[in-house]
DNA sequence: CAAACTTAGTTGTACTGTCCAACTTACTTA
DNA sequence: TAAGTAAGTTGGACAGTACAACTAAGTTTG
């Protein structure tokens, strides 16, 4: 590369150009998308992997990895617009809560050269995935943090950072409402928390907390059970998550 | 793009792959880093932007740009410390703070094609700064949420995304201290959360809670003015952010 | 059909930390 | 010495969580 401040570097190489091709004499990094797919099944919450396709030159075959892959700039307009065509591809659903988690580019990430990926991760109900998945996924539970698999690329780094956000931001966010079908109760929105937060939480708290944010409507409905049935409530239209002030205990 | 679940195609089309050079049939998006850096001067919160060059084939020539460029996979190992590069060249300082923010990618952001930026932002503290800056950067005060100077690419778009980000972060976090020199007043780091969050905050609240947070450590001298001396502080070789259970005032 | 059991939901007291305002302290300047 | 100003403290009101005991409403069991 030229003097750190010749002309053509200004703006910082965004500029930079030969004759003719600007920035196109930089050789590209591989740029792909991943997504990790929560959801709650089984009382626990679990991932969506993919088993990578043992085709030659393809690396870490047989293992799982993310869903995802490369983008693909004659079809996806932006990030968003990829992330959400690999996310409908793999589970059928249009996702509730996607949000983007950051990107992990290096030298070495991947085998097949420098390489950048997206990463975004995505809540869905438990409930509408089991019927359109596709063959090659398969949902995962997360046990306190390690996975069972082993995953391919840095992708055990990136579930990791997921987690690690999705955890942070249970603490004082409407987060996992979106993890929830179309009706609730409130104990089952509450056992959502502690499933996530891996963390019991003070009942009576949680409802006024809940209760008092401008985010869940009762309906017209109970669940019946074998005890007592409890009030059912929905997501009110305003999709938008909730911040609360506060965090449920003090960290730490 | 072939069918959905066609075995090379799986993991996501990480795996797709013609007989030799897989990943490479897809053509790639140009990959750049962009930095938003931040500091503390003449009162007010100030970002650093670039002014483009305008050789022959460089997009917006003349305007205002963040700091940053194409990843340059020869020299840089991964992003961050591609990130880092830039920033040394551009402020001659390591930043004491950096942070990923998101990335951007689109087909239209740049003439010259499909791209992606990864966006950082940094805080750094205003003192160190003035000396070491390249010729072609330059200093913008935030007022309210419009910069002065209209911005090259998507760059209002991803400064703005920061600036968002910054506020959110320092309701809850420890964040204005990265923008303080090394030795400060208790008074001051307020009146840096303040400047910041534009809004006023409680002496004794911000106090005891900045007290009683494992942040920073009084040092034997005194701020002397004209009025009553004030305890200066520096910050404890912990330099991990702190995160406050509450945010200073229930948002909205 | 009443008693036991289980979960839903409420109530009340203690505690923590902010909010607000008045106060004391320490220094400079008139 | 008095006035002024910013640093720092103190105390009461208030909001929301923590904890625990309570009531409510259904099912199952004897």
């Amino acid at each position: 590369m030229a003097g750190r401040h010749g002309q053509g570097d200004a703006a910082g190489d965004q500029g930079r150009s030969g004759a003719k091709a600007p920035g196109l004499d930089f050789p590209r990094p591989l740029t792909t998308v991943d997504i990790v797919i929560f959801t709650i099944r089984q009382e626990a919450l679990q991932v969506l992997l993919v088993r990578r396709g043992s085709g030659p030159g393809d690396p870490f075959p047989g293992t799982f990895a993310l869903p995802g892959g490369f983008v693909d700039i004659a079809r996806d307009r932006d990030l968003e617009a990829c992330a959400r065509r690999k996310l409908a591809e793999k589970t059928g659903v249009v996702s509730p809560y996607l949000e983007q988690l950051g990107s992990w580019g290096s030298a070495d990430r991947d085998p097949r050269g420098w390489s950048a990926t997206h990463a975004y991760f995505a809540l869905i109900p438990g409930s509408a995935v089991e019927a359109a998945l596709a063959a090659d996924v398969q949902w995962f539970p997360l046990e306190g943090t390690g996975v069972t698999p082993k995953l391919a690329f840095d992708h055990a780094e990136i579930l990791q950072a997921a987690v690690q956000r999705l955890r942070n931001k249970v603490e004082y966010t409407s987060l996992p409402a979106y993890l929830m079908p179309k009706e609730f109760t409130l104990p089952e929105l509450q056992r959502t928390y502690e499933i996530v937060l891996d963390r019991a939480l003070e009942k009576s708290a949680f409802r006024t907390r809940m209760l008092s944010a401008d985010l869940i409507e009762p309906i017209a409905k109970m669940r019946k059970g074998p005890n007592r049935p409890a009030q059912l409530y929905r997501l009110k239209k305003t999709a938008a998550p909730v911040y609360f002030a506060r965090t449920f205990n003090a960290p730490e």
